[in-house]
RNA sequence: GGGCGGGUGGCGGAAUGGCAGACGCAGGGGACUUAAAAUCCCCUGGGGCGAAAGCCCCGUGCGGGUUCGAGUCCCGCCCCGCCCA
């Protein structure tokens, strides 16, 4: 090799080494070269969508920073964990597919494929040989497996765990446990204390249930369930979309088509089931409290109560008042209210479009036939529907209407309110029955939706916004109950406050117990009103969560297949593990069926086409798990003959959203070729088990998880979720799997556009002193920081950078731009700076004349002498002190002052007239977790007796990647003496020089024999002198 | 509208309540060179005084406050970004 840095053959020359030498290669317990006694460090990148437009700068910024700290916390006697993968499945890839028409596994395999070229560029350690992705048939196998386990189990409340479903059937089989009327479960009366049989009206013992009760019930139990969900379903695609896909126009993000919201049958994870686990397990993580915020947020616990309103059947209903002895026997709705302190103030109801209670097919439904008397028009829907001549038409027409729009577009505030009256009346239980207070009208409006709370409201204008605005459109009362501090309006005061009119004054109807909280705080009210509601069954205290049990069904091809069968039988069944993978069908056309015309139809997902794969024979084994065999098979005869089922079955036709395979890649990490078991115990052990500094373990897995913002809810919370499921089930040791999370900041980029807001490519541009001026034309350009895109033309591809200034000048500018959480622009202009640092500290160790050692290196000495000049050697102190700042740097993650303290020593190391060579060994040391292949490369001619390398890395050769990190003498890190500004009143007016550790009466002394200070306090008595020692003194004169 | 970040030279940024602007870029001057590039050295927040050494004043989005001392802490406001509505 000649004498200049030659970045492109020594970045070229290192990764071959590092390959042929499997430097980053990480043996898990057991294996050979595996050294128990080191400590562990798991270190993991956000998973990668490998999209076809490859690699941008912002994606290695996150990457680098890992690596930096990989390959640090190797050199300091770790085993480091930090491997590499690809999120694979999804829509992009589908919707590429489809419209190049190649299969998405090519286009897949081809993105894949320039990842991992790109990220091998940058020299980053993985480990290679832990490499997989999603899509591999190897791994989804145990994302499938994952799945089973969940439709295999329940939510015990009681021990707040999940639990086998099979142990649950034992307990209905031995009937510890009843099933309730309304499908729930519960206790069985004990025996003993009751005689056999006396259960609760309604209440029936699992064998007096049919098979297909039986199904229904444990589907209610499962943490897999099939359930109809309002979702959003947009034909033109033929795909149901997740709330994210839908713009505010509710359109689809891809395409711009139209989307229904329509009920559907759909899988759905029991997500709800661990909202408390996932909000309290919080506390313990060390994640950014801005994230830990947002989940708490996404999941929404709210305390309230839960409270029943009578439907009241009155002179217009369709049943006869007489013929019921009370209200009490009507329907109910019920309500779910975070202020059940402001019930005396709910002047009417509202149900979502979807409620039950208003489906006119139900035996149940409560609207009526014809309007009572005195319905105000607008009540008839006047507004939005035309009016009708019967509630029933109306309800008719405004379900219709408010199909049509996105949840977004009706939950949106600052618009109008609409709705239609039932017409019919509820009683608000906190009014006596005969009181005409309590009845209240009764409506449906889209600002209520049936997958929140109970889909039902109480309306109180006086303290709610939005029921305010629905009140002043159907001019409603309004009441006051809470009372807020001074000055402040109490119409819209929705804040906590004081109660009043509760109970309204006036008379109390005879033998009427009021709940009486006026006065009372809103905390304490609320208390005492659920005390009351319990009491007179009217209602009970509650928590609900915003969040929802999770959509986990798409129609697309490009996903995991379920590992479902639904059999002829009604049954739905898991396939058992050694039918596993269920692997997607080779189809040739694998676009969903699209129907734009009709929002009514079905979906029919692709692989619903795929008859051969679709239609299967089945026996069940003793777990009710399915096998496939062949008809007419030996297998199948044998199966028969042991008794079993064999029945023909459909598998399910739906796959799995993208999030499924993101969700325990970390775990496959740590043990990616396992085939018996998603990960083995001892590998799961020793990666996942963090350790305190004490010994103990502590909740979380990884040591440091590491990426952008963009995943701050669903993925982690979505990962969580699973973890804790496989928890409980046994399968892993940590209830958490992320300790430590950290969030980058995004990479932005300058756009340059021209007078008429077009874009322009940078290398369609002059840069000048002045700025930018479009090449040709010379017209002046405008230049903003934006987000890195295509459109915006300000996308830059690290692979330029790379052939420009080389990989390790790319990692440094990707840590030098700044701090590693905030977002900043990506300057080209900046980027030669570090590559000019790399130089000079080449040409520190190299003489780019012969590419020999620079004569400037002298051998290290030995001896008490050499201990002496090395005290007294500014270089060598220097070295400390770069060694304190970069270690204590790369402990807080502060990688660009960790880089700006190098470029200090290189300066001041370039100025020395000569250098020891275990000096410049051990400041290699420390650049190398940063640039390492110029390190490696100065290393070894650091190494080599004649200091000149030849083409080829010696034989043997080990390298610096496990070389121990450079230690630092504090007493040498220090400077002996110190500059003390002096300050008169704040102000400095001199500076002094004095030893390090002079104490206080010292300072001052020096302080006050200062020639300028003394002329600045010249006249004036002083009042206090403030010394604070090795900083400052500060005399305060008056 | 609510919540959370952030606002420091021409630019990216640095600064346990203690000398604001480390380090890098850009810019200026010089050395080397026939010349340019590269490299090396010096200067570089704004304003003022001075021949110079140097000295003075102002300055971390705006307005207040706490403190001997505030970029940093507290209160109010403005602007930008993200999340939720």
């Amino acid at each position: 090799m000649e004498g200049k840095y030659d970045f492109a053959s020594i970045e070229a020359r290192w990764q071959r080494f590092w390959e042929r030498d499997g430097t980053f290669v990480t043996p898990n317990p057991g294996q050979p070269g595996f050294d128990p006694a080191r400590p562990k460090y798991y270190c993991l990148d956000f998973f990668p969508y490998p999209s076809g437009a490859g690699l941008h700068v912002g994606h290695p910024e996150g990457y680098t920073a890992t690596d930096v700290l990989a390959r640090w916390q190797r050199m300091r006697g770790f085993n480091v964990l930090h491997p590499m993968g690809w999120d694979a499945f999804g829509l992009p890839a589908e919707q590429y597919a489809i419209e190049t028409n190649t299969h998405p596994r090519v286009t897949t395999q081809r993105n894949v494929a320039n990842f991992r070229r790109q990220l091998k560029s940058l020299g980053f350690s993985y480990d290679w040989t832990r490499e997989f992705a999603t899509t591999d048939p190897d791994y989804y196998r145990w994302t499938q497996w994952i799945f089973a386990q969940m439709y295999d189990s329940y939510y015990d409340r009681e021990q707040n765990r999940a639990r086998p479903i099979a142990e649950l059937i034992k307990r209905l089989e031995n009937e510890q446990l009843v099933v309730r009327p309304d499908g729930m479960l519960a206790p069985a009366p004990l025996a003993g204390l009751q005689p056999y049989g006396a259960l609760e009206v309604g209440e029936r013992y699992w064998h007096e249930l049919s098979i297909e009760e039986q199904w229904e019930v444990l589907g209610r139990q499962r943490l897999a369930y099939i359930a109809e969900a309002p979702v959003n379903w947009c034909p033109a695609l033929g795909t149901v979309l997740s709330n994210e896909e839908v713009t505010n126009e509710g359109r689809s993000e891809r395409g711009d088509h139209p989307v229904f919201r329509r009920p559907l049958r759909q899988w759905m994870l029991r997500i709800t089931a661990y909202a408390e686990r996932l909000i309290n397990d919080l506390d313990e993580l060390g994640w950014p409290a801005p994230v830990k915020l947002m989940q708490r947020n996404w999941i929404g616990r709210s305390e309230g109560a839960r409270v029943r309103f009578a439907v009241l059947r009155d002179e217009a209903g369709p049943a006869h008042a007489g013929e019921r002895r009370s209200d009490e026997d009507a329907a109910a709705i019920e309500v779910f209210t975070t202020r059940p302190d402001t019930l005396y103030g709910a002047t009417y109801m509202v149900l979502s479009p979807e409620h039950p209670l208003v489906d006119l097919d139900s035996p149940d439904c409560m609207v009526r036939d014809a309007w009572p008397e005195g319905t105000p028009a607008t009540w008839r829907g006047t507004q939005t529907v035309g009016g009708h001549a019967t509630p029933r038409g109306a309800v008719r027409a405004y379900q219709e209407f408010a199909e049509r729009k996105t949840e977004r577009d009706r939950t949106a505030e600052a618009k109008v309110k609409t709705g239609v009256f039932v017409g019919a009346y509820a009683r608000n239980p906190v009014f006596a029955p005969t009181d005409p207070r309590g009845r209240i009208p009764v409506f449906i409006a889209d600002y209520v939706l049936m997958g929140y709370g109970t889909g039902a409201i109480m309306a109180v204008p006086g303290h709610d916004t939005r029921d305010l605005e629905f009140a002043d459109a159907f001019g409603l009362p309004v009441v006051q109950v809470v009372r807020p501090p001074e000055g402040v309006e109490w119409r819209e005061f929705v804040d906590d406050g004081v109660s009043v009119n509760s109970p309204p004054a006036g008379p109390s109807p005879d033998g009427w117990e009021w709940c009486d909280f006026n006065g009372l705080p809103t905390p304490q009210a609320k208390r005492r009103i659920a005390e009351w509601l319990e009491q007179h069954g009217a209602g009970r205290f509650e928590v609900t969560y915003k969040q929802r049990d999770w959509l986990f069904s798409r129609q697309r091809y490009w996903g995991e297949p379920f590992p479902i069968v639904h059999g002829e039988d009604g049954g739905v069944y898991a396939l058992a593990d050694d039918q596993l993978p269920v692997t997607l069908p080779d189809m040739d056309d694998f676009r969903p069926l699209a129907l734009p015309e009709d929002s009514d139809a079905d979906p029919e997902p692709p692989l619903g086409r795929a008859r051969e794969w679709v239609n299967v024979t089945v026996w069940l084994d003793e777990h009710g798990r399915a096998r496939v065999v062949k008809p007419g098979s030996p297998e199948e005869a044998s199966a028969r003959l042991a008794g079993r089922r064999v029945i023909r079955a459909k598998r399910e036709t739906n796959t799995m959203p993208q999030w499924a395979g993101s969700c325990w890649y970390y775990l496959r990490f740590c043990d990616p070729h396992n085939d018996a078991a998603l990960v083995g115990r001892e590998a799961e052990r020793y990666w996942m088990v963090s350790l305190r500094r004490d010994g103990t373990p502590h909740r979380g897995g990884i040591d440091l998880y590491l990426g952008g913002t963009e995943h701050a809810v669903l993925h982690l919370l979505y990962a969580r979720f699973w973890h804790k499921v496989l928890f409980d089930l046994g399968h892993v040791s940590t209830p958490e799997p992320f300790g430590k999370l950290f969030n980058q900041g995004m990479i932005r980029a300058f756009c340059y556009r021209d007078a008429r807001g077009v874009p322009h490519a940078y290398d369609e541009i002059d840069f000048r002193d002045d700025g930018a001026y479009l090449r040709g034309s010379g017209e002046k350009l405008s230049a903003t920081v934006e987000k890195m895109s295509k459109t915006l033309k300000n996308v830059i591809n690290p692979d330029d950078v790379v052939r420009e200034v080389g990989a390790d000048a790319l990692r440094l500018y990707e840590l030098f731009m700044g701090p590693l959480d905030q977002s900043k622009p990506w300057n080209p202009r900046d980027v030669p700076g570090v590559f000019r640092f790399l130089q000079r500290t080449w040409r520190l160790l190299v003489d780019p004349e012969t590419g020999r050692r620079s004569n400037k290196v002298v051998d290290s000495m030995d001896g008490d002498e050499a201990a002496d000049r090395r005290r007294d050697d500014p270089i060598e102190r220097a070295l400390h002190r770069t060694i304190r700042k970069v270690t204590e740097d790369l402990n807080r993650m502060a990688f660009n002052t960790a880089i700006a303290a190098m470029m200090e020593f290189v300066n001041e190391a370039t100025a020395a007239e000569r250098l020891w060579r275990d000096q410049l060994e051990r400041f290699v040391l420390l650049l190398s977790p940063f640039a390492p292949h110029i390190c490696e490369e100065l290393w070894l001619r650091l190494r080599l007796p004649d200091g000149a390398a030849g083409d080829d890395v010696p034989a043997g050769w080990r390298g610096l990647a496990n070389e121990p990190w450079p230690r630092w003498d504090e007493a040498l890190a220090v400077e002996p003496h110190v500059e003390v500004a002096v300050q008169v009143n704040g102000k400095v007016r001199a500076r002094i020089r004095v030893p390090r550790d002079a104490d206080q009466s010292r300072l001052e002394t020096a302080a006050m024999d200062d020639a300028g200070v003394r002329a600045a306090i010249e006249g004036k008595s002083v009042r206090k002198v403030i010394v604070v020692p090795g900083r400052l003194v500060n005399i305060v004169v008056g």
